[in-house]
DNA sequence: TGCTCGACTGACCGAACGGTCGGTTAGTAT
DNA sequence: ATACTAACCGACCGTTCGGTCAGTCGAGCA
């Protein structure tokens, strides 16, 4: 063999093919759902040969969950330095997060069925991971702004952060479900989504009337 | 028998047993994950008598989420029509809604997991009817909050409603993860939450400067 | 007393599961 | 040629799955 290197060699094309198979039906229908024979089928290839580059069932699912933490959690980075005024930045990481998670329907939908159904720490811990990265940066921003004197600083920034980021998973997760929904006209258009979210957001809901509640 | 009704028996208590575990371990780790002689176990009775009462796997759990779904949509109607200014309203439906889902915690396990793995129809019919029937009315007050001059008018409502329900149903989804990450104080505070939440989408993230954006 | 009937069960079915075994192929190094 | 190895597969293993069958049991009615 002429790769001589210690750690990172390329895989074969078979076993991306399975780890692709598997990605595919694993986010689309579950853990449990599956099963090896299916996974075999769609990879064009063989259960023996599934066993042999991966060491179980369980093994496999963890992968394919280690390479969609991995793929979706870079491309968000960029967004935090970019130049502009605390609201702009703040939309435009808003609305890459959205579009970073449409882009990336199956991995997004991996992580968040790992998140919902409690099981194997290991699930949990990619989720924290996933989308603490993300959310500490975006508290860190809000933060930032509050300090600048953009925003308001009478308001947690978590909780704003919490607010944007629960609006771009939630709208991916109803996505099919909302589009049969009467009231509601965003449902296809994710940037739409984005600026409206971003100014609700920004000046609220009540008319402007120095009200004191 | 002494029971001559023609629609409304009450169930005996063996099939209500199933129900309730059927629904406990379906909530917990889905339809695939769940074997019917782990249903009867629980149940403290045999897989020939869940046939005998269910025709099958399916249809169990049809069933569970039909009595979950029956159960979660009530409780929320009351607060539509309550008194007061539309911000207090509004802010009571909020909390409400999240302290129904977190008293229905399985019942809301088992629609959001439904929602999410987009199988079955009848699932997505279920889902549809649950958030959808609560989610109009929302639009609805907001809309007429509006109209009498106590909310901005160039938001959309349904995303300000939209928003309020991710919230919610982010809050609870992500719970057990959101534990452990810093930044958060709100995690095991509901009301807390809605009240920062209502205050967040009142008043909005910018201080006051009549800006232009 | 006998009869019916719903609730319930142990034993069992074919099918499909996750996983293994022995063996074949193809490329590479000696 | 020989030897070694990663990639691959058909056939098969024990187990468990969803579901069925033949039958038991006890309460209500005649």
């Amino acid at each position: 063999m002429e790769n001589n290197d210690e750690d990172s060699k390329i895989q074969s094309n078979g076993e991306q093919a399975i780890l692709e198979a598997a990605e595919i039906l694993f986010s689309e229908k579950g853990f449990d759902a599956i099963s090896m024979s299916s996974i075999a089928k769609l990879a064009r290839t063989s259960k023996p040969n599934i066993y042999h580059h991966f060491k179980s069932k369980k093994a496999l699912y963890q992968e394919v969950l280690n390479s969609a933490a991995r793929r979706s959690s870079a491309l968000l980075d960029e967004l935090v330095d970019a130049p502009g005024s605390f609201s702009q930045r703040l939309s435009q990481f808003s609305a890459g997060q959205l579009k970073s998670i449409l882009a990336h329907k199956r991995a997004t939908q991996l992580i968040l069925r790992e998140t919902l159904s409690g099981g194997s720490q290991r699930g949990r811990e990619i989720a924290q991971h996933y989308v603490g990265e993300s959310f500490s940066r975006l508290v860190a921003m809000i933060r930032q702004g509050q300090q600048e004197g953009e925003f308001r600083e009478d308001l947690d920034p978590a909780l704003a952060a919490f607010m944007i980021v629960s609006g771009n998973v939630f709208f991916f997760q109803t996505a099919p479900v909302v589009e049969h929904l009467p009231d509601i006209s965003f449902s296809d258009d994710a940037d739409g989504f984005s600026q409206g979210v971003m100014k609700l957001l920004f000046t609220g809901l009540l008319k402007d009337q120095e009200d004191a509640a």
